[in-house]
DNA sequence: CCTACCGATCGGTAGG
DNA sequence: CCTACCGATCGGTAGG
Protein backbone atom coordinates (compact mmCIF):
# COMPACT_ATOMS: atom_id res chain seq x y z
CA UNK A 1 0.00 0.00 0.00
CA UNK A 2 2.58 2.36 -0.80
CA UNK A 3 1.35 5.89 -1.67
CA UNK A 4 4.28 7.88 -3.82
CA UNK A 5 3.27 9.88 -6.55
CA UNK A 6 4.68 8.02 -8.96
CA UNK A 7 2.31 5.40 -7.82
CA UNK A 8 -0.40 7.43 -7.93
CA UNK A 9 0.00 8.25 -11.85
CA UNK A 10 0.57 4.28 -12.45
CA UNK A 11 -2.57 3.74 -11.19
CA UNK A 12 -4.20 6.65 -13.08
CA UNK A 13 -3.00 4.81 -16.17
CA UNK A 14 -4.21 1.93 -15.60
CA UNK A 15 -7.05 3.23 -14.66
CA UNK A 16 -7.42 4.70 -18.43
CA UNK A 17 -6.34 1.57 -19.80
CA UNK A 18 -8.12 -1.19 -17.92
CA UNK A 19 -11.43 0.79 -17.94
CA UNK A 20 -11.19 1.40 -22.13
CA UNK A 21 -9.97 -2.38 -22.81
CA UNK A 22 -10.74 -4.63 -19.80
CA UNK A 23 -8.16 -5.69 -17.53
CA UNK A 24 -7.29 -8.81 -18.80
CA UNK A 25 -6.94 -7.35 -22.45
CA UNK A 26 -4.29 -4.86 -20.94
CA UNK A 27 -0.64 -5.89 -20.93
CA UNK A 28 1.21 -4.83 -18.40
CA UNK A 29 3.64 -3.23 -21.32
CA UNK A 30 0.90 -0.80 -21.81
CA UNK A 31 0.53 0.42 -18.49
CA UNK A 32 4.00 1.17 -18.57
CA UNK A 33 4.54 2.59 -22.18
CA UNK A 34 1.56 5.09 -21.18
CA UNK A 35 4.14 6.54 -18.62
CA UNK A 36 7.07 5.87 -20.93
CA UNK A 37 8.64 3.10 -19.27
CA UNK A 38 10.13 -0.32 -19.48
CA UNK A 39 7.55 -3.18 -18.70
CA UNK A 40 9.62 -4.34 -15.88
CA UNK A 41 10.54 -1.29 -14.34
CA UNK A 42 6.34 -1.17 -13.28
CA UNK A 43 7.66 -3.74 -10.48
CA UNK A 44 9.51 -1.08 -8.59
CA UNK A 45 6.62 0.53 -7.91
CA UNK A 46 3.78 -2.73 -8.14
CA UNK A 47 3.80 -5.95 -6.65
CA UNK A 48 1.90 -7.32 -9.09
CA UNK A 49 -0.72 -6.55 -11.81
CA UNK A 50 -3.44 -7.58 -10.00
CA UNK A 51 -2.74 -5.39 -7.18
CA UNK A 52 -2.81 -2.63 -9.40
CA UNK A 53 -6.22 -3.78 -10.08
CA UNK A 54 -7.53 -3.69 -6.73
CA UNK A 55 -5.84 -0.02 -6.29
CA UNK A 56 -7.62 1.07 -9.06
CA UNK A 57 -11.01 -0.48 -7.91
CA UNK A 58 -10.35 1.01 -4.66
CA UNK A 59 -9.81 4.49 -5.69
CA UNK A 60 -13.25 4.24 -7.42
CA UNK A 61 -14.54 3.17 -4.22
CA UNK A 62 -13.01 5.89 -2.61
CA UNK A 63 -14.86 8.71 -4.69
CA UNK A 64 -18.34 7.02 -4.26
CA UNK A 65 -17.82 7.15 -0.38
CA UNK A 66 -16.68 11.33 -0.19
CA UNK A 67 -19.34 11.73 -2.76
CA UNK A 68 -21.55 10.41 -1.30
CA UNK A 69 -20.32 12.19 2.42
CA UNK A 70 -20.75 15.50 0.90
CA UNK A 71 -23.81 14.66 -0.79
CA UNK A 72 -25.40 13.81 2.19
CA UNK A 73 -23.97 16.65 4.67
CA UNK A 74 -27.45 18.67 4.93
CA UNK A 75 -30.77 18.38 6.73
CA UNK A 76 -32.68 18.55 3.39
CA UNK A 77 -35.80 16.28 3.45
CA UNK A 78 -35.46 12.55 2.10
CA UNK A 79 -36.84 13.43 -1.49
CA UNK A 80 -33.68 16.57 -1.56
CA UNK A 81 -31.48 13.70 -0.21
CA UNK A 82 -31.94 11.20 -2.69
CA UNK A 83 -31.21 13.42 -5.57
CA UNK A 84 -28.02 14.80 -3.68
CA UNK A 85 -27.13 11.39 -3.63
CA UNK A 86 -27.70 10.47 -7.33
CA UNK A 87 -25.98 13.28 -8.54
CA UNK A 88 -23.41 12.46 -6.68
CA UNK A 89 -22.71 9.03 -7.57
CA UNK A 90 -23.54 9.53 -10.96
CA UNK A 91 -20.96 12.22 -11.36
CA UNK A 92 -18.60 10.29 -9.74
CA UNK A 93 -19.04 7.73 -12.81
CA UNK A 94 -19.69 10.42 -15.36
CA UNK A 95 -16.43 12.11 -14.33
CA UNK A 96 -14.42 8.73 -14.08
CA UNK A 97 -15.74 6.72 -16.84
CA UNK A 98 -13.18 4.48 -17.12
CA UNK A 99 -12.71 3.85 -13.91
CA UNK A 100 -15.99 3.33 -13.25
CA UNK A 101 -15.62 0.48 -15.96
CA UNK A 102 -13.47 -1.78 -14.18
CA UNK A 103 -14.91 -0.83 -10.71
CA UNK A 104 -18.03 -2.19 -12.26
CA UNK A 105 -16.71 -4.98 -14.74
CA UNK A 106 -13.02 -6.22 -13.57
CA UNK A 107 -14.04 -6.02 -9.80
CA UNK A 108 -14.52 -10.18 -9.93
CA UNK A 109 -11.26 -10.44 -11.11
CA UNK A 110 -9.63 -9.08 -7.74
CA UNK A 111 -8.20 -11.81 -6.16
CA UNK A 112 -10.31 -13.36 -2.52
CA UNK A 113 -8.28 -11.37 -0.12
CA UNK A 114 -7.98 -7.95 -1.79
CA UNK A 115 -12.07 -8.99 -2.65
CA UNK A 116 -13.14 -9.57 0.72
CA UNK A 117 -12.06 -5.72 1.70
CA UNK A 118 -13.46 -4.53 -1.51
CA UNK A 119 -17.23 -6.46 -0.78
CA UNK A 120 -16.92 -4.78 2.86
CA UNK A 121 -16.59 -1.04 1.53
CA UNK A 122 -19.03 -1.89 -1.13
CA UNK A 123 -21.86 -3.18 1.32
CA UNK A 124 -20.97 -0.08 3.82
CA UNK A 125 -22.13 2.16 0.45
CA UNK A 126 -25.02 0.45 0.05
CA UNK A 127 -26.02 0.72 3.32
CA UNK A 128 -25.89 4.08 3.32
CA UNK A 129 -28.60 3.76 0.46
CA UNK A 130 -30.99 1.59 2.49
CA UNK A 131 -30.54 4.00 5.47
CA UNK A 132 -30.97 6.77 3.26
CA UNK A 133 -34.83 5.48 2.03
CA UNK A 134 -35.18 3.55 4.72
CA UNK A 135 -35.33 7.29 6.85
CA UNK A 136 -37.61 8.70 4.18
CA UNK A 137 -40.02 5.62 4.96
CA UNK A 138 -39.99 6.63 8.84
CA UNK A 139 -40.91 10.04 7.75
CA UNK A 140 -43.64 9.35 5.71
CA UNK A 141 -42.06 10.53 2.56
CA UNK A 142 -41.60 6.92 0.36
CA UNK A 143 -43.86 4.31 0.77
CA UNK A 144 -42.07 1.63 -0.71
CA UNK A 145 -41.82 -1.66 0.91
CA UNK A 146 -38.70 -3.48 0.51
CA UNK A 147 -36.11 -1.00 1.29
CA UNK A 148 -33.62 -3.24 0.64
CA UNK A 149 -34.44 -3.77 -2.82
CA UNK A 150 -35.62 -0.31 -2.99
CA UNK A 151 -32.20 1.23 -2.38
CA UNK A 152 -30.43 -1.64 -5.19
CA UNK A 153 -32.92 -0.20 -7.75
CA UNK A 154 -31.89 2.87 -7.31
CA UNK A 155 -28.58 2.11 -7.49
CA UNK A 156 -28.99 0.11 -10.41
CA UNK A 157 -30.31 2.78 -12.37
CA UNK A 158 -27.28 5.31 -11.39
CA UNK A 159 -24.74 2.49 -11.95
CA UNK A 160 -25.85 1.86 -15.80
CA UNK A 161 -25.22 5.48 -16.76
CA UNK A 162 -21.50 3.91 -16.96
CA UNK A 163 -22.84 1.58 -19.90
CA UNK A 164 -24.14 4.57 -22.51
CA UNK A 165 -22.80 7.81 -20.86
CA UNK A 166 -20.78 9.82 -23.45
CA UNK A 167 -18.99 12.88 -22.09
CA UNK A 168 -19.01 14.50 -25.15
CA UNK A 169 -22.56 13.49 -26.20
CA UNK A 170 -25.37 16.18 -25.37
CA UNK A 171 -26.90 14.80 -22.02
CA UNK A 172 -24.84 16.41 -19.16
CA UNK A 173 -24.76 14.96 -16.22
CA UNK A 174 -26.91 17.10 -14.25
CA UNK A 175 -29.40 16.10 -16.61
CA UNK A 176 -29.18 12.61 -16.69
CA UNK A 177 -29.06 13.14 -12.28
CA UNK A 178 -32.27 14.70 -12.47
CA UNK A 179 -33.93 12.63 -14.72
CA UNK A 180 -33.00 9.55 -12.71
CA UNK A 181 -33.75 11.14 -8.91
CA UNK A 182 -37.48 11.93 -11.12
CA UNK A 183 -37.81 8.33 -12.40
CA UNK A 184 -37.10 7.19 -8.93
CA UNK A 185 -39.25 9.84 -6.95
CA UNK A 186 -42.62 9.11 -8.90
CA UNK A 187 -41.89 6.96 -11.62
CA UNK A 188 -43.51 6.70 -14.97
CA UNK A 189 -47.21 7.73 -14.33
CA UNK A 190 -48.20 11.18 -14.58
CA UNK A 191 -47.74 12.88 -11.45
CA UNK A 192 -50.48 14.22 -9.05
CA UNK A 193 -48.03 15.57 -6.81
CA UNK A 194 -45.82 18.57 -7.33
CA UNK A 195 -43.82 18.67 -10.16
CA UNK A 196 -39.95 18.43 -9.16
CA UNK A 197 -38.32 19.91 -12.46
CA UNK A 198 -39.35 23.37 -11.09
CA UNK A 199 -38.00 23.13 -7.52
CA UNK A 200 -34.66 22.23 -8.48
CA UNK A 201 -34.02 24.74 -9.99
CA UNK B 1 -22.39 -19.28 -39.53
CA UNK B 2 -23.23 -23.25 -39.43
CA UNK B 3 -25.49 -23.66 -37.21
CA UNK B 4 -25.27 -27.48 -36.25
CA UNK B 5 -25.96 -29.11 -33.27
CA UNK B 6 -22.47 -29.57 -32.22
CA UNK B 7 -22.31 -25.89 -32.95
CA UNK B 8 -24.96 -25.00 -30.43
CA UNK B 9 -22.90 -27.38 -27.77
CA UNK B 10 -20.20 -25.13 -28.17
CA UNK B 11 -21.64 -22.39 -27.63
CA UNK B 12 -23.77 -23.55 -24.42
CA UNK B 13 -19.99 -23.97 -23.22
CA UNK B 14 -18.64 -20.66 -24.36
CA UNK B 15 -21.34 -18.95 -22.56
CA UNK B 16 -20.68 -20.27 -19.25
CA UNK B 17 -16.89 -20.04 -18.96
CA UNK B 18 -17.16 -16.78 -20.43
CA UNK B 19 -19.68 -15.89 -18.15
CA UNK B 20 -18.08 -16.99 -15.25
CA UNK B 21 -14.67 -15.91 -15.94
CA UNK B 22 -14.91 -13.27 -18.17
CA UNK B 23 -13.90 -13.77 -22.17
CA UNK B 24 -9.94 -12.57 -22.17
CA UNK B 25 -9.98 -14.76 -18.92
CA UNK B 26 -11.23 -18.15 -20.83
CA UNK B 27 -9.32 -20.21 -23.03
CA UNK B 28 -10.27 -21.92 -25.94
CA UNK B 29 -9.23 -24.91 -24.68
CA UNK B 30 -11.50 -24.67 -21.63
CA UNK B 31 -13.84 -24.72 -23.81
CA UNK B 32 -12.87 -27.95 -25.42
CA UNK B 33 -11.94 -29.41 -22.35
CA UNK B 34 -15.72 -29.14 -20.91
CA UNK B 35 -17.11 -31.06 -23.91
CA UNK B 36 -14.09 -33.51 -23.60
CA UNK B 37 -12.53 -32.24 -26.92
CA UNK B 38 -8.56 -31.20 -27.28
CA UNK B 39 -7.86 -27.42 -27.81
CA UNK B 40 -7.25 -27.07 -31.46
CA UNK B 41 -10.59 -29.82 -32.47
CA UNK B 42 -12.74 -26.73 -31.82
CA UNK B 43 -11.15 -25.07 -35.11
CA UNK B 44 -13.24 -27.56 -36.61
CA UNK B 45 -16.65 -25.95 -36.06
CA UNK B 46 -15.43 -22.35 -34.79
CA UNK B 47 -13.21 -20.00 -37.11
CA UNK B 48 -11.51 -18.14 -34.16
CA UNK B 49 -12.30 -17.83 -30.67
CA UNK B 50 -14.11 -13.98 -31.26
CA UNK B 51 -16.33 -15.78 -33.62
CA UNK B 52 -17.58 -17.56 -30.86
CA UNK B 53 -17.71 -15.14 -28.54
CA UNK B 54 -20.10 -13.08 -31.11
CA UNK B 55 -22.25 -16.58 -31.21
CA UNK B 56 -22.63 -16.23 -27.18
CA UNK B 57 -23.84 -12.71 -27.90
CA UNK B 58 -25.87 -13.12 -30.88
CA UNK B 59 -27.81 -15.82 -28.91
CA UNK B 60 -28.25 -13.69 -26.23
CA UNK B 61 -29.78 -11.24 -28.24
CA UNK B 62 -32.23 -14.15 -29.90
CA UNK B 63 -33.23 -14.49 -26.59
CA UNK B 64 -34.36 -11.15 -25.42
CA UNK B 65 -36.09 -10.25 -28.90
CA UNK B 66 -38.27 -13.33 -28.83
CA UNK B 67 -39.24 -12.90 -24.98
CA UNK B 68 -39.86 -9.31 -25.66
CA UNK B 69 -42.31 -10.45 -28.92
CA UNK B 70 -44.11 -13.11 -26.63
CA UNK B 71 -45.01 -10.38 -23.64
CA UNK B 72 -46.25 -7.24 -26.35
CA UNK B 73 -48.33 -10.21 -27.72
CA UNK B 74 -51.46 -8.65 -25.92
CA UNK B 75 -53.48 -5.46 -25.77
CA UNK B 76 -53.54 -4.92 -22.22
CA UNK B 77 -52.68 -1.10 -21.10
CA UNK B 78 -49.40 0.24 -21.74
CA UNK B 79 -48.39 -0.17 -17.26
CA UNK B 80 -49.64 -3.73 -17.91
CA UNK B 81 -47.54 -4.08 -20.92
CA UNK B 82 -44.65 -2.63 -19.10
CA UNK B 83 -44.78 -5.24 -16.40
CA UNK B 84 -44.87 -7.66 -18.87
CA UNK B 85 -41.86 -6.24 -20.81
CA UNK B 86 -39.74 -5.79 -17.28
CA UNK B 87 -40.63 -9.53 -16.85
CA UNK B 88 -39.85 -10.60 -19.55
CA UNK B 89 -36.02 -8.90 -20.06
CA UNK B 90 -35.47 -9.75 -16.49
CA UNK B 91 -36.74 -13.68 -17.13
CA UNK B 92 -34.27 -13.63 -19.86
CA UNK B 93 -31.45 -12.56 -17.12
CA UNK B 94 -31.68 -14.38 -14.22
CA UNK B 95 -32.59 -17.86 -16.80
CA UNK B 96 -29.00 -17.13 -18.23
CA UNK B 97 -27.33 -15.26 -15.99
CA UNK B 98 -23.48 -16.51 -17.69
CA UNK B 99 -25.01 -15.61 -21.03
CA UNK B 100 -26.09 -12.07 -19.32
CA UNK B 101 -23.08 -11.10 -18.57
CA UNK B 102 -21.69 -11.84 -21.54
CA UNK B 103 -23.88 -10.00 -23.31
CA UNK B 104 -23.52 -7.07 -21.28
CA UNK B 105 -19.93 -7.30 -20.53
CA UNK B 106 -18.18 -8.53 -23.17
CA UNK B 107 -20.46 -7.04 -26.15
CA UNK B 108 -17.16 -4.04 -26.45
CA UNK B 109 -14.97 -7.27 -27.11
CA UNK B 110 -16.69 -8.47 -30.76
CA UNK B 111 -14.84 -6.76 -33.57
CA UNK B 112 -16.08 -3.97 -35.64
CA UNK B 113 -17.87 -5.94 -38.69
CA UNK B 114 -19.59 -8.37 -36.30
CA UNK B 115 -20.26 -5.44 -33.76
CA UNK B 116 -21.83 -3.32 -36.02
CA UNK B 117 -24.65 -5.84 -36.46
CA UNK B 118 -24.71 -6.45 -32.98
CA UNK B 119 -25.12 -3.02 -32.58
CA UNK B 120 -27.93 -2.53 -34.60
CA UNK B 121 -30.21 -5.78 -32.98
CA UNK B 122 -29.52 -3.56 -30.04
CA UNK B 123 -31.17 -0.29 -30.93
CA UNK B 124 -33.64 -1.72 -32.21
CA UNK B 125 -34.90 -3.87 -29.30
CA UNK B 126 -34.49 -0.83 -27.59
CA UNK B 127 -36.89 0.72 -29.98
CA UNK B 128 -39.43 -1.54 -28.91
CA UNK B 129 -39.15 0.36 -25.53
CA UNK B 130 -39.70 3.14 -26.23
CA UNK B 131 -42.23 2.59 -28.62
CA UNK B 132 -44.18 1.26 -25.57
CA UNK B 133 -43.82 4.20 -23.64
CA UNK B 134 -44.10 6.77 -26.19
CA UNK B 135 -47.70 4.86 -26.66
CA UNK B 136 -48.14 5.24 -23.01
CA UNK B 137 -47.56 8.77 -22.98
CA UNK B 138 -49.92 9.26 -26.03
CA UNK B 139 -52.58 7.19 -24.18
CA UNK B 140 -52.09 9.53 -20.62
CA UNK B 141 -51.08 6.90 -18.87
CA UNK B 142 -47.43 8.05 -18.25
CA UNK B 143 -46.30 11.54 -17.74
CA UNK B 144 -42.52 11.21 -18.55
CA UNK B 145 -41.00 14.27 -20.81
CA UNK B 146 -38.41 12.45 -22.24
CA UNK B 147 -39.76 8.68 -23.73
CA UNK B 148 -35.71 8.03 -24.50
CA UNK B 149 -34.33 8.71 -21.55
CA UNK B 150 -37.36 6.95 -19.57
CA UNK B 151 -36.32 3.82 -21.73
CA UNK B 152 -33.26 3.86 -21.04
CA UNK B 153 -33.70 3.77 -17.70
CA UNK B 154 -35.96 1.17 -17.20
CA UNK B 155 -33.59 -1.21 -19.31
CA UNK B 156 -31.07 0.21 -16.64
CA UNK B 157 -32.87 -1.32 -13.77
CA UNK B 158 -33.72 -4.30 -15.23
CA UNK B 159 -29.95 -5.09 -17.00
CA UNK B 160 -28.91 -4.41 -13.37
CA UNK B 161 -29.87 -7.29 -12.07
CA UNK B 162 -27.26 -9.74 -13.82
CA UNK B 163 -24.59 -7.56 -11.75
CA UNK B 164 -26.45 -9.01 -8.15
CA UNK B 165 -29.31 -12.03 -8.78
CA UNK B 166 -28.48 -15.04 -7.55
CA UNK B 167 -30.76 -18.15 -8.86
CA UNK B 168 -30.21 -19.94 -5.30
CA UNK B 169 -31.33 -16.63 -3.57
CA UNK B 170 -34.27 -15.95 -1.49
CA UNK B 171 -36.18 -13.91 -4.14
CA UNK B 172 -37.55 -15.38 -7.43
CA UNK B 173 -37.14 -13.55 -11.18
CA UNK B 174 -40.98 -12.98 -10.88
CA UNK B 175 -40.89 -11.10 -7.62
CA UNK B 176 -38.10 -8.93 -8.43
CA UNK B 177 -39.66 -7.85 -11.94
CA UNK B 178 -43.19 -6.98 -9.89
CA UNK B 179 -40.53 -4.65 -7.52
CA UNK B 180 -39.18 -3.01 -10.65
CA UNK B 181 -41.58 -2.87 -12.10
CA UNK B 182 -43.71 -1.23 -9.61
CA UNK B 183 -40.65 1.18 -8.90
CA UNK B 184 -40.54 2.18 -12.06
CA UNK B 185 -44.26 2.97 -12.29
CA UNK B 186 -44.84 4.70 -9.43
CA UNK B 187 -41.83 5.81 -8.21
CA UNK B 188 -40.24 5.77 -4.34
CA UNK B 189 -43.08 8.45 -3.01
CA UNK B 190 -46.33 7.07 -1.23
CA UNK B 191 -48.97 6.47 -4.30
CA UNK B 192 -51.93 8.26 -4.62
CA UNK B 193 -52.77 5.84 -7.04
CA UNK B 194 -54.32 2.03 -6.35
CA UNK B 195 -51.39 -0.04 -5.54
CA UNK B 196 -50.15 -2.59 -8.24
CA UNK B 197 -49.33 -5.25 -5.67
CA UNK B 198 -53.33 -6.78 -5.81
CA UNK B 199 -54.04 -6.33 -9.55
CA UNK B 200 -51.34 -8.37 -10.96
CA UNK B 201 -52.16 -11.53 -8.72
C1' DC C 1 -11.71 -34.97 -34.13
C1' DC C 2 -6.50 -35.84 -32.56
C1' DT C 3 -1.40 -35.15 -32.39
C1' DA C 4 2.02 -32.22 -32.70
C1' DC C 5 3.51 -28.09 -33.42
C1' DC C 6 4.02 -22.88 -34.51
C1' DG C 7 5.13 -17.93 -33.48
C1' DA C 8 3.81 -14.59 -30.38
C1' DT C 9 3.14 -12.75 -26.15
C1' DC C 10 2.32 -12.78 -21.46
C1' DG C 11 3.50 -11.57 -16.20
C1' DG C 12 7.29 -11.43 -13.64
C1' DT C 13 12.42 -11.58 -12.14
C1' DA C 14 17.67 -11.03 -11.77
C1' DG C 15 21.21 -8.08 -11.65
C1' DG C 16 22.67 -4.05 -12.19
C1' DC D 1 14.44 2.52 -13.68
C1' DC D 2 16.72 -0.49 -17.71
C1' DT D 3 18.44 -4.72 -20.10
C1' DA D 4 17.92 -9.14 -20.77
C1' DC D 5 15.81 -12.96 -19.86
C1' DC D 6 12.64 -16.79 -17.87
C1' DG D 7 8.91 -20.38 -18.03
C1' DA D 8 4.31 -20.65 -19.20
C1' DT D 9 0.62 -20.23 -21.99
C1' DC D 10 -1.96 -18.43 -25.57
C1' DG D 11 -4.83 -18.75 -30.27
C1' DG D 12 -4.44 -21.06 -34.21
C1' DT D 13 -2.73 -24.48 -37.96
C1' DA D 14 -0.97 -28.68 -40.63
C1' DG D 15 -1.64 -33.10 -41.70
C1' DG D 16 -3.75 -36.82 -40.93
Amino acid sequence: MTTTARAHEITTAAEQLFGRQGYHATTIRQVAGALDLQGGSLYAHVSSKEALLAAVVERSADRFDSAMSAALDCNDDPSAQLRHAVAAHVGVITENLPAATVYFQDWRHVSTPRLRRLRHRRDAYEQRWRDLIQTGVGEGHFGCTDVDMAARLCLSTCNWVYQWFRPDGELTADTVAEQIAGLLLDGLRPASRPSIEESTK
